[in-house]
DNA sequence: TTCCTTGCAAACGATTTGCATTGGA
DNA sequence: TCCAATGCAAATCGTTTGCAAGGAA
């Protein structure tokens, strides 16, 4: 049997479900699979025609609605403040966004543990300075993809 | 004389719009001198509630719009999707924020020069190794304010 | 005069919602 | 059976735009 991502994502995702007794409908299937096949974070639009079903719009706010109060997925905004969509990290796995200056893409970077806590040792500590507790960060690096490098 | 942040940037601004042959009129030094003011990135609906002077929604879309152009301020956006401007880095000096996961506020924070020299040597090796050319990064701090803590 | 800026109203587009219908346990 | 999920159409809301009027150089 398989055992990509994808399937990974749908079994964790239907455990999670299961255990706060939401459905798991073939909707909800299809757009976690999509998002573990992903590479970055998708809009609904985009969402909506990488789709073969064709769900309507509304019904797929819906359903990432309800996955992200299940917190299989996290909600942002990109520079435009268009929706985007990506599993949560809890599935995911704790990265951060590579934003191209030029292109606009938006692709997802892994980071060393090692760096991972220096980054964390550093967020901490300006946060406390300022009177806040940290309990999490997202770093945007803004930069040129190698694609749009070759121009 | 005064000398105040507010002046400051309006000065600072005055210049680069002269510069770009771009008119400093009234609406844009008010907005100027609100963002001046103001401790963390603001929305235009905010801003226009702020204002004394009534100006228009859509005339300071416009305004906002036009001192993007010129590189005074940037935009972003919140949680919710909805943009703030704040001043550009230029004006207002290199940042970072934190944002509230309770209250959802967001405010400026700075860092030393060291953490930033620490934090520019991360960055540019995580976008390298992933074929990008770091230009900038941006990041969010999230955590609990103190005001939040305190309930 | 000649542009640029303004105000108002209308248009837009992403997202949400009301409501009647369908479907699964 | 019964409640949740769906599809469609209409509503929302932040933001943008067309157009005619006002202002500065």
């Amino acid at each position: 049997m398989a055992d990509s991502p994808a399937d990974r994502a749908e079994q964790a995702a239907a455990r999670l479900l299961h255990s706060r007794e939401v459905r798991f409908t073939a909707a909800r299937r299809l757009v976690v699979r999509a998002l573990a096949k992903a590479d970055g974070p998708v809009a609904a639009g985009d969402l909506h025609q990488g789709l073969r079903e064709d769900i309507p719009l509304s019904s797929l706010y819906r359903t990432l609605a309800v996955l992200e109060q299940s917190r299989v997925l996290v909600k942002q905004h990109d520079d435009l403040g268009v929706a985007r969509y990506e599993l949560a990290e809890w599935f995911a796995g704790h990265h951060h966004h590579l934003v191209c200056d030029s292109c606009g893409e938006v692709r997802d970077v892994a980071v060393s543990p090692e760096t991972e806590d220096t980054i964390t040792g550093l967020v901490e500590r300006i946060a406390s300075r300022a009177g806040y507790r940290a309990t999490g960060h997202r770093i945007d690096i803004e930069g040129t993809c190698r694609a749009c490098r070759g121009r």
